[in-house]
DNA sequence: TCAAAAGTGTTGCGACTACACCCATGT
DNA sequence: ACATGGGTGTAGTCGCAACACTTTTGA
């Protein structure tokens, strides 16, 4: 295990584990790029990321580069994105990449190294190699699941208001919401619970606001899509849909 | 270009393309294998797929090596589905592989290589390191589309009836589905229209059915999520949704 | 008492499911 | 006529957007 069998038949490439890592942050959403120092693309942006080594998986290799960067235990969620393979992506050389898309809730801010920085994702410099489309296809993944699935809590601190998780929502999909239908929509379909709590209210008075959080801390779909589903949902079961657990 | 740089720090892995190709046949989804004659994994059923060669891409790779079962042209729809790189899913030293999802019309059956055959998805025989449970994965994937994009032309012919139309979508959702409302569903999206052709009836009689087809044999969201959308979708619009054509 | 902020009530609508009914053909 | 299969009409429901209104605080 570990040696590594090529032959002119089977070349073999070196890969890369990339990761883009989006949080929030002054209500726009941010990636987290590095500047290169060194040719190709010195003083252009790139992932942050890094080899594929010998025993590893890809996704405990991405682990493994973001430590270089962040603690992984602030990623609120991670997952596998897709993989570039164009032989020119790397003008030094044939690699391939696996991309992964990371999240950040709010309420950490980790310490970057100095050649490390947040960049909003609709303003962002100088790429390097394929990396901004890489973003791009990130931003898609991520405004997807935020309309069908719970990924809200990866970006969420653990207990929040919803004026806050609307914040949170409009940076990330790029258009407004409203607080009382976000609220709606994210109780009805039991995403959302209320603590109990409330928060105090600002200096400038008005209704103190409840405190929520996310029910699970896991990703899973809430809106199993509208049409086609098995037919007649068994009519007890509380008005929430069926399937797609399997 | 296509030279390979690699050394210690930056290990080279042998690289494969797989395809899982669906096709629904005789009212079942089926999954093309090809028996493995050798060791590993001797007698088990695996997906077709190969190395990425040097100077292609793996798009470009997974539908060379699928000319050497079916003809590229009768794929209906590719697309990249994700990367399995466990160090053990080959016995024989380290490989990384990514997967893709092709769709088959029905109305054509390609003639496959002696080793190659057709599999109902819900009743596989013995896989071959993880390929089986890369089916799943392309199961789950081909589902949700079927729901929310109009991938359903990758499946169909050119023209058929409703009732043909509904046996492709019983058999890869795996559940029933009515072919009243599956009809209504795809024409208010504007995924279908009728050719103004009719189907000649059965033996046993019967209306004659009205022969429809796709608008577009190009993939596109037919079903943008139906929360967090843009505020107020512009009135005049016919009643389709808004956006997600970036 | 007023402004500010949060949350609820209510209305309207679009999209879907289910089911009854009507239509066009072969025997 | 009648069986067979295709298609339409229609009613009910669900989930959401929009907006008015009420509630709770600080000044």
């Amino acid at each position: 295990m570990g040696s590594v069998w090529s032959s002119p038949e089977r070349p073999a490439y070196p890969h890369q584990a990339l990761a883009v890592v989006l949080q929030v942050r002054a209500r726009r959403l941010h990636a987290m790029l590095w500047e290169r120092p060194n040719e190709p693309f010195a003083g252009a942006w790139a992932l942050p990321g890094g080899p594929l080594l010998a025993d590893e998986t890809l996704g405990a290799s991405v682990a493994r580069q973001l430590t270089a960067k962040v603690e992984v235990s602030h990623l609120g969620h991670l997952e596998q994105l897709e993989t570039r393979s164009d032989p020119g992506r790397d003008p030094r050389g044939r690699t391939v990449a696996t991309a992964y898309l990371g999240l950040i809730p709010t309420h950490v801010d980790p310490a970057l190294p100095d050649d490390t920085a947040w960049h909003p994702v609709d303003d962002l410099p100088t790429t390097a190699f394929d990396h901004g489309s890489i973003v791009r296809s990130a931003l898609v993944r991520l405004r997807s699941k935020l309309s069908y699935t719970n990924v809200g809590f990866a970006l969420a601190p653990p207990e929040f208001t919803v004026a806050e998780l609307r914040e949170l929502y409009v940076a990330a999909l790029g258009y407004d919401v409203t607080a009382t239908n976000l609220q709606r929509v994210l109780l009805r379909r039991g995403v959302l619970e209320p603590t109990g709590e409330q928060a105090p209210p600002g200096r400038a008075g008005g209704r103190p606001a409840a405190l929520y959080r996310f029910v699970t801390p896991e990703l899973s779909v809430t809106d199993p899509f509208a049409v086609f589903r098995p037919p007649s949902r068994r009519p007890g079961s509380e008005g929430r849909r069926g399937g797609l657990e399997g």
